[in-house]
DNA sequence: ATAAAATCTGTAGTAGCTACAGATGCAAGC
DNA sequence: GCTTGCATCTGTAGCTACTACAGATTTTAT
């Protein structure tokens, strides 16, 4: 029927430092104690637990999965705030979905003229370095003759 | 020639208070200093600077960033490591950007569940609580009856 | 009874800044 | 020369979300 923070860590995967960080900052309620003073947890424990857990997998804050937590105990908090929540939450997702995957073609784009088209094997020379001076924006033009690493692109 | 604080702040769009930070992590050099003690930079500092904020921009970390001054100012060292650099931070981008995608995907179908498909108004029995306690992992039968949004979904 | 494992509290560390407080420096106007 | 006001200085603390100790105590197993 309860059992100790460390069967409750290994039920959840969630780390004992963690369990007891989420009980400081109030997302988990204060659980009784043994005589001893360790703490002693029950399923329901183990549910909002999981919940939070399952918050965070879906990229919430811990401010946000608060709020999360208390619209699921609340009989008079709407619906809708939850897809609010839902929606703000994607829209932050996009956002850095968009911002990686701009990341991402300057990285290919670095490393395919790195690969091609870079004048010497030393580092100061190469162009990923030129494009974080800012020497050069675009790709340099790839020639036979520049490119130092007999490739065919 | 030579120039304040402010004005490379203000040049690099980079707050003072990050320039102090990277001195004191040694990315940036020590600048000379004026009688009363006022840091007084020039072009090489602007341009390491700057190097430094085009490698976070592009998802350096401090670490990695440092690697690639060292890199683009010892001829000893060879371009194939400012590309394994290159190397090394895309596959974390894009295993950034995988789990984000999939994130994206499970709030998707998060918000069209809720907003077609909640029994109620309430926050308690809606679609998306639902999902957080892992009561369902997979979007409930949508009929009319349980629809309460009148959508045609 | 004793050894080993689990748990306790409290503090400090991580990344990469950001935000103060309180003390100076500096440049311009009068 | 003096004052006003902005810029800059140092040092420390705060932010998010944990993680990692140290050192003490409790629980469990033999």
């Amino acid at each position: 029927m309860t059992f100790g923070i460390g069967d409750l860590s290994r039920a959840t995967g969630c780390p004992i430092e963690t369990i007891r960080y989420y009980e400081k900052l109030s997302l988990l309620n204060t659980p009784p104690r043994t005589g001893g003073g360790h703490r002693l947890y029950n399923e329901s424990h183990q549910k909002r637990l999981g919940f939070i857990l399952k918050a965070r997998g879906l990229g919430f804050n811990l401010e946000k999965t608060r709020e999360l937590l208390s619209l699921a105990e609340n009989n008079e908090r709407s619906c809708s705030e939850a897809l609010q929540l839902v929606e703000n939450n994607l829209t932050t997702v996009n956002e850095k979905l968009a911002e990686l995957q701009a990341i991402k073609e300057s990285l290919l784009v670095m490393a395919k003229n790195c690969q091609c088209g870079c004048p010497s094997a030393k580092a100061p020379d190469c162009t990923i370095v030129d494009v974080l001076f800012n020497r050069s924006l675009t790709s340099p033009p790839i020639t036979p003759a520049t490119n130092s690493k007999g490739c065919s692109c």
